[in-house]
RNA sequence: GCUCCCAUCGUCUAGAGGCCUAGGACACCCGCCUCUCACGUGGGUAACAGGGGUUCGAAUCCCCUUGGGAGCGCCA
């Protein structure tokens, strides 16, 4: 185990990258930076009616807006189907596999009889034992035959599971499963383990819908007499309710919650804690968890999604962001939100600066960028505001009085600054006996157009004198 | 159905026989701060699925039950 850890992502492009693989490349990530090994990325697409170059794209974007990198080129696997031949050709020469020739209607029959004998698909291994005639006959019927790994008959098979512990499986429940199809072209049980033996992959990390799996192909590896990988097998994420992650809760495609707003970081940190854990320890910057992963914490039971608990760090993360680095983050959700064309074609590059200007107050009130860019509005917004119905209940009492009052004062302010401003504010509460809160709320309807909105001093900063004043002005009279 | 896996607050989890009258985080409730909403901060509600063992002692080990999950293709 000191030699270096070569782990790998093996996706098949036939769908977006969901949350489950961006966790599962995230786990494979972190466990080869930990060692300083590397991560390979492979793109499993032997299935060729099913796999897109598009669904291909996708992935390779998640993982990059996710932050995952990995080393040296991916890898396809479909272009290394000659080689899974040539190993299965070669299992067949040395017996430990065989050549079948049974055909669909006989497999389903088997299907079909162990269904109704209550026990899962079995093959029988008719073809097992056949000799050179039998095969002969065969191929004078024009029957294909595709070849089939020669598995143990008794005993059993363990896999020795870095995150499931021992695992035991007794070989008869285990059938010789099809190596090479008819038509010559690898399954993707002979694919996986050629790939990860060639690619000398040591630690496979990939989600424990693949246990059974595991079981059949250090079968394989046996055959062939190769080292079997450590593997783990980490828990499904599963739904709010429990049951297998759907669109309607979670599996959206990673660029789905760049949409939705989410920062890679946050998603990262997010993902990682989702059954791991190291202490109590909640918030790890990518360093520290590179620093302190291990497989050994991870657990055994599947985790829940759950939105509020990522929102809560991903309003952590955007309070962290440095401003500027925030608006950039901000410019390609633009294109998701409503109005978020009309946000992006007005950023002038004092527009820019503005919005920076504003970012502390409103990173602060926002767990998404989605929800910031909402808040962000009143900035771009065009006079004569628009008031939403509670900034309208509020000038209706007596705030349009009271702004009027407040319009004299701020007009006569020599300087526009955030210390100078506040005097006057409540210079005002003071001379009509008005708390503070009697005032600021009209000035906030006024300015922003509605009831909530960033410290009401920091509005009238970073909005500036002439607007405010118009702002002011337009619901005062 | 068969094989395999799992089981601590609503959720994510800490816990590797005594440190547990079970800790943290999110969510929720109540305060404080306060120009709104937030942030921050103080406090609160809330869990060892059930039953048997083993042991001086069990959330931690074993068994059973119950409840979840995954897999059972010439898909990956």
């Amino acid at each position: 185990m000191s030699d270096p850890i070569v782990t790998r992502f093996a996706p098949s492009p036939t769908g977006f990258l969901h949350i489950g693989g961006g966790r599962t490349a995230l786990f494979n990530w972190l466990l080869a930076r930990r060692h300083g090994g590397k991560m390979l990325l492979r793109i499993e697409d032997t299935d060729r009616v099913r796999s897109t170059p598009e669904a291909i794209d996708a992935i390779i974007d998640g993982l990059k807006w996710l932050g995952l990198s990995w080393d040296g080129e991916v890898i396809y696997q479909f272009a290394r189907a000659p080689r899974h031949k040539e190993v299965a050709e070669a299992m067949l020469a040395n017996g430990r596999a065989y050549k079948c020739y049974a055909t669909s209607e006989e497999l389903e029959a088997m299907r079909e009889a162990a269904k109704a004998a209550g026990k899962p698909m079995r093959y029988d291994g008719r073809w097992r034992e056949k000799g050179p005639e039998d095969h002969a006959k065969a191929e004078a019927e024009g029957r294909k035959y595709v070849i089939r790994l020669k598995a143990p008959l008794d005993g059993q098979t363990t896999v020795q599971d870095l995150v499931q512990g021992t695992v035991t499986w007794d070989n008869e429940n285990l059938d010789d499963l099809v190596l090479l199809r008819s038509d010559g072209t690898p399954t993707y049980m002979l694919a996986v383990v050629v790939d990860d033996h060639d690619m000398g992959v040591t630690h496979i990390i990939r989600g424990d819908d693949h246990l059974t799996n595991a079981a059949r192909q250090s079968q394989i590896y046996e055959a062939n007499g190769w080292k079997v990988p450590f593997m783990a097998h980490i828990p499904l994420i599963h739904g709010p309710d429990g049951a297998k992650l759907s669109k309607r809760h979670g599996a959206l495609g990673v660029d789905a919650y760049r949409a939705l707003g989410y920062l890679p970081e946050a998603l990262r940190n997010y993902l990682v804690r989702l059954g791991w854990a190291h202490g109590d320890q909640e918030i790890f910057s990518t360093d520290e968890m590179t620093a302190v992963f291990d497989l050994k914490n991870v657990g055994r039971s599947p985790a829940r999604f759950d939105f509020a608990k990522l929102e809560s760090i991903n309003g952590h993360y955007m309070r962290k962001t440095d401003d500027a680095a925030l608006l950039e983050a901000l410019r390609p959700v633009l294109a998701h939100v409503e109005g978020g064309a009309e946000i992006a074609n007005a950023l002038t590059p004092e527009k820019e600066a503005q919005w920076i200007a504003a970012m502390p107050g409103l990173k602060e009130r926002a767990k998404t960028l989605v929800e910031l860019i909402d808040g962000s509005r009143f900035l771009f917004a065009t006079r004569p505001l628009a008031m939403d119905e509670k900034a309208r209940e509020i000038l209706a009492k007596d705030g349009k009085a009271i702004l009027a009052r407040l319009l004299s004062r701020l007009e006569a302010l020599p300087v526009w600054e955030a210390a100078a401003l506040e005097e006057a504010v409540r210079a005002e509460a003071e001379s009509s006996g008005l708390k503070l809160g009697a005032l600021a709320q009209p000035l906030r309807a006024a300015l922003t157009g509605r009831a909530t909105s960033p410290g009401i001093f920091e509005v009238l900063v970073v909005l500036g004198r002439e607007e405010c004043l118009g702002r002011l002005r337009d619901q005062a009279a």
